[in-house]
DNA sequence: ATGAAAGCGCTAACAT
DNA sequence: ATGTTAGCGCTTTCAT
């Protein structure tokens, strides 16, 4: 019952009355053994519980360890989730493991769980980077050959392959929808100003206004880092002498919280379109438009962009741009309602 | 640019003009070291980029690897996401890392991911078993010690420590609630009959019926196994001649399809409780009273388990419940409507 | 077709 | 305070 020592190939190769060569053999495929031989280890490989201990091989072989590091800032976001599941099955082919940590999007996390990934000799490294992290400590890793990828978000202080959504593009498209149906006071509800995505979905917010001719007001954009902010935002932004007809909520958080306080206001003639999908979504009343992301092909993008770099791929750093789709299900398409109209000069 | 060798505690030895375990004993903190060859030698480390390879030390020291190793059915469910999360940061100052997998709740994948874990020599091993699969292949690595435990479901063919939600009594405090606002016409929808969660489930159910003196009526109980089959199971329970005035929705997918049934139907006298918990449970109308687990709960748990066990507790088998808990928001709340309310005899 | 020796990077157990 | 030797489990290289 006590921790009892696991069968080696020396104790497997000892049973037949081989060496641990030939057992390697038969193990790898090879080089060439006699059957009635393979055929004895085989059967003392099963009688022995006999499993080779990958980190004894790698270490041998000079390979790296048969993982890939990935750093998520939470792993109860099904976000990231979807894309580690999309990355994990898109790799697992070849051989490579998983092994994950969440940086909590503090920088001193995510620096010890690469520290760590790196002291396992991970194949690659994959990163979500918190706000304020650094990267310049991996130049060195980069300059190793390390294949080293930046998730979500651009890396900083160092050029490498990313993968991120279509950010701009897609809030640009889901405030356009919204213009597209008579809106001219839209709020923008967003997380902290100095989250990449949330930048990237700003801008995109101004460039629907500026493509529409309709000037950018400041007042109109809020932080809903939570629920309940986003909720408490989108309160203020009724109660407003002027107040908007829509509301482009930029992340799932926003959207729940903008959802939620206009649920409290009773206010069901509110234009409103978020920024990644919610699994209940098309139940709400109107149900959610959104700008989908894609986050299975996020994670797959990210394996293959690695995989070319394990085959060798030599150009340059690369982005990918996953594309966002708008889905229309009601709350992007209300018109402005009567009640909430500017009066007018 | 292509990959060079990385610094070897030989390498900064060399540097420095001592031996590598000179290097060693100061990486480690292990033995004494002249405070100025000390100096030296992090200067060396930090010049060479040094790190020390954890594959050759855990193999050295013949200790495991340090990580573990955890297969779930889905990296992109929040709940199994939060689980694991919870876990990974009660365990990370132990030093251990988590190495993760889906199964995609097939056995086959399940098999192979344990086996690429236990070629890697994880400290210990968790896993969130697939409906059909069987551990029976497990009992020598338990016999020889490797912590084992079994999450959200127990193991097949195997006593072994597993944590789980309290199903039973939370799905029997969830419908016993809307028994106590008069409902004696209660649906049950759920997933498929085979997975245990759903199995326990029915039983909390059918407690709390029995504990009202409510007969069984296997009629009532529908399988949805995802939000069309849920909403539709709700469209004949609605439509049958007898109609249900509530429904238990048993998991969370099962909870989204009845939601969305009843929105369709324009049904919004029904009664319903949840089991497990949404994101968007309260912005729905009437908002989403659920029975919640705790994920984050049940990880910490399997941490203190697992790591009682590396401790060396060498107490037999033991299952966690975790408790569940009600959370009213309205939807249980409802009285049975007048017009979905029996005719009576 | 099989084996012997050496070594991957590190540390335990002894020296000195 | 530092060094030597040996060996973790495996594979490479070269013999036989």
């Amino acid at each position: 019952m006590s921790k009892v020592r696991r069968a080696t190939m020396t104790d497997v190769a000892r049973e037949v009355g081989v060496t641990a060569k030939t057992v390697s053999r038969v193990v790898n495929d090879d080089g060439p053994v006699a059957a009635e031989t393979r055929e004895r280890i085989l059967e003392a490989m099963g009688r022995l519980g006999f499993q080779p201990n990958l980190m004894a091989r790698n270490m041998r072989v000079g390979a790296r360890d048969s993982t890939v590091g990935l750093v998520i800032p939470d792993m109860g976001n099904p976000f990231f989730g979807t894309v580690a599941g999309g990355f994990e099955s898109a790799v697992r082919a070849r051989g490579l493991t998983l092994i994950v940590g969440s940086s909590a999007e503090t920088a001193e996390r995510e620096r010890s769980l690469i520290s760590t990934f790196l002291a396992r000799r991970v194949t690659a490294l994959i990163v979500v980077p918190s706000a304020d992290s650094d990267h310049r400590h991996l130049r060195a890793e980069r300059a190793a050959g390390l294949p080293l990828l930046f998730l979500d978000r651009p890396a900083s202080g160092l050029t490498a392959d990313s993968v991120v959504s279509s950010n701009r593009e897609g809030a640009r498209s889901g405030v356009a929808h919204m213009i597209a149906h008579g809106h001219r006071r839209i709020a923008f509800v967003g997380d902290l100003p100095e989250l990449y995505t949330r930048r990237e979905r700003l801008q995109g917010y101004r460039d629907a206004l500026a493509e529409a001719g309709i000037g950018f007001d400041r007042t109109l954009v809020e932080i809903g880092h939570d629920h309940e902010a986003a909720a408490a935002a989108v309160t203020r932004l009724l109660g407003a002498r002027s107040p908007v007809t829509a509301v482009f909520a930029a992340d799932d958080s926003a959207a729940t919280g903008v959802v939620l306080g206009l649920a409290r206001l009773g206010r069901r003639d509110m234009a409103v379109v978020g920024f990644d999908d919610l699994p209940l979504a098309e139940v709400l009343e109107p149900a959610l438009t959104v700008v989908a992301q894609d986050p299975a092909a996020i994670g797959r993008a990210a394996a293959e962009l690695l995989m070319a770099r394990l085959d060798g791929e030599r150009s340059r750093a690369r982005t990918v741009v996953v594309p966002t789709r708008l889905i229309t299900r009601g709350s992007g398409e209300l018109r402005p309602s009567a009640a909430a109209v500017p009066t007018g000069r």
